[in-house]
DNA sequence: TCCCAAGTGTGAAACTGTTCACGGTCGCGG
DNA sequence: CCGCGACCGTGAACAGTTTCACACTTGGGA
């Protein structure tokens, strides 16, 4: 895959021409992170904007007790390092490796120049701030009135959609992670995390393992999320 | 205060060249709430973009049990609106104004071709954007790691500075706010807030009153939200 | 290949915050 | 100027989660 193809497999630069590209292309570098290599972290300076080109991505902050918020698992495609970008702020999280990842990264004082001559880029960027609000607001508001069980359920079922593998074709989904960045991922405790899905392995609706769930029956959760939303 | 004085005096409009100001202008409207009147409701479709000239709105959304989320209260200066009108979905929120407020309206139609060829607009836009995810994913943060205290002692501080008023000048700082909308945006009930207010009343941090809190000792409060985090 | 760090499983006890069920009071709109 | 709706105050019982304290498993790296 040469660089460009890759760029163009990163979202906001999808619609651009391809002397648009080509003039991005130019300023981007790429940059290779192992398995839990951390790529920046809460409280740093943050000039540089990031696409995600392969692997994944964890986006979580730590409170000084150790107790970790996550907000997200992002991938190919998925751009991040925008905030702190644009705002000039300090990083606002800390973003970390969970597998090998490669990325392409563009630094503050190309993109600037450069969304003011595409304005079109600048929308596009602006619409996955939108929709990362969204997604924030969400989450804040399950957060609040659907019980642990419910919002395990949906962020399983999230996970599946966004980051889901199928072992065996056709088969049943499985998502890979440990059950303690679950926990962190809904706001509660691994333990809590454990007894839900124990309950739900005994009913026969998921499958574990060490640092795997197994969605063996989907429609169950969303029956689960459904009793309490709206 | 003429219409373009107005414009002007909304954040992301600021650095527009008098011109460009001119001609957005002419795609404006204005528009008046009462207080308690509905701007939009979550769920509606979302092409207008709000600036606040004066007054102030609440972001919130209600589930079914009637369980309510406030996200934030905005006042003159701030944008409403751009999320719906970016991604295209629907909105996000429902907004209501809390007293007589006075916008400026655009349509998207004017709006984008408007960002287009205002790149710098795009970016500020963009600039809102990111502000707003960062103040979510601290809020997010704070919920799941500060207890009760702390998240009520930092949105009452938080609230003083953005919208508090000082009823005798050099006084005290007065937030005017049901003790329900506070708990909505706090993320508990009515109940638990009330309590711990009249606890803080009875060490003399605080005043009540009906709809309103008065801050007596801010610096307690501080302490109060210093104890927990980092 | 063996070891050990990371991850999982589980119960009992403690606690934080909610729910429920009231009564009281304020102040504004008719 | 008075009534009624919105807002405040409060306690008791309860529920859901967290905390703590372990034992057990597993897979990958030295």
């Amino acid at each position: 895959m040469d660089r460009r193809e890759l760029l163009g497999s990163v979202s906001i630069f999808a619609s651009l021409e391809e002397k648009e590209l080509d003039l991005l292309l130019q300023a981007t570098t790429t940059k290779k992170l192992k398995p839990k290599e951390v790529l920046c972290r809460k409280g740093d300076p943050g000039n540089q904007l990031y696409g995600i080109l392969s692997g994944a991505l964890k986006v979580t902050t730590t409170g000084t007790d150790g107790k970790d918020v996550m907000f997200g698992l992002m991938g190919p495609g998925e751009v991040i390092g925008e905030i702190a970008l644009l705002d000039g702020e300090e990083r606002s999280a800390t973003v970390t490796a969970v597998e090998g990842t490669e990325l392409l990264t563009l630094h503050r004082r190309e993109l600037i120049p450069f969304l003011e001559k595409n304005p079109r880029a600048a929308i596009g960027l602006a619409g996955v701030l939108a929709a990362r609000v969204r997604s924030l607001s969400d989450r804040a508001e399950d957060r609040q009135t659907m019980p642990l069980p419910g919002r395990i359920a949906k962020r399983l079922l999230s996970l599946s959609e966004s980051h889901g593998k199928r072992p065996i074709v056709g088969g049943p989904v499985e998502v890979r992670m440990p059950q303690q960045d679950l926990a962190d991922l809904v706001g509660t405790t691994r333990e809590s995390v454990n007894k839900q899905l124990r309950a739900w392995e005994d009913e026969g609706i998921v499958e574990l393992g060490r640092g795997r769930v197994v969605l063996k029956e989907p429609a169950s959760l969303e029956a689960v999320t459904a009793m309490f939303e709206l």
